[in-house]
DNA sequence: CTATATTAGTTTGATATTTAATGATTCGAT
DNA sequence: ATCGAATCATTAAATATCAAACTAATATAG
């Protein structure tokens, strides 16, 4: 027995808004992602690789919100990266409780290599929208991603 | 050394609007996700018991689809759901590859419980947005999800 | 100064997630 | 009628993810 949803027109308006916007966000990122597969790398590994290569050495708990992450997961993904030699800890003088997170040659060497296929399938993903478009959905999803 | 992003203005664009898009989508997600600790449900967990209960008994592939996720991936969450009697298994008998998924008692007044307070997050959520931008970010939105 | 609070990072325990391989079943074309 | 392709579900192995509890280090209030 399908229970149709029965809310108020405002209601039923912003789930199939929220809909389209998961979905949009979604498609988009596997898309663009997918040819990560080929370096063997996951989308938060890349995440952290292209945080770094932006923006230089982080620590680990400015990575982890630069990227919406908690902490403790970024602790994993780091295991990860660092096992592989692409990023390397190194512990502060100032203040011992911080990691600052470095990108290896061989980190650099990487990011900077598949960097631009990445933007490149951006700029694919994105070609159904004229440059207004995008712009007006960059002003709409800013106002939402700054609220709560 | 910080390696700023120096590609065109449509890269830079594109990039800038993609970040706010999934921005946008996450901390949405999580606000109005926040109160489903209370009742022990994951996000995943509550997108089961959402498809079944709007839609009805459904096979697990199905669901895997309406939820953008593997079927791998819905045979765990289904196994988490059926452990605490939320959902059924039941295996068809016309074509005995397929298992629908039927909503307990307990999951059916569980999910009719939590959902309007679901609702009633992504209005606030939203509630930056006059109901116009949400129509114009809906139909950005569908535009780039049915793209690939 | 000392007690308390805060912050960074890790660990643990649980669930999620994907890809690849597998088994079971059905479909389709010859 | 049968062989091969396709589909559904599961398993295995690896990584991701979070909340909560914890350690270590620093900051702050009294």
């Amino acid at each position: 027995m399908p229970i149709a949803f029965h809310g108020s027109k405002t209601e039923r308006d912003v789930l199939s808004t929220y809909v389209k916007l998961v979905r949009a966000s979604e498609t988009v990122t596997a898309a663009t992602h997918r040819h990560l597969a080929d370096k063997k790398l996951t989308i938060s590994q890349f995440g952290v690789l292209e945080t770094l290569y932006h923006l230089g050495p982080l620590c680990q708990a400015e990575v982890a919100r630069k990227n919406l992450k908690s902490t403790a997961n970024m602790t994993t993904v780091v295991d990860n990266l660092e096992k592989r030699g692409l990023v390397e800890r190194v512990r502060s003088s100032e203040d011992r409780r911080y990691i600052t997170l470095h990108l290896t040659e061989a980190g650099f060497q990487l990011i900077k290599e598949i960097f631009p296929a990445h933007v490149q399938g951006l700029v694919k993903g994105f070609s159904v929208l004229t440059a207004e478009e995008q712009q007006q959905l960059g002003m709409l999803c800013k106002k939402l991603g700054m609220n709560q």
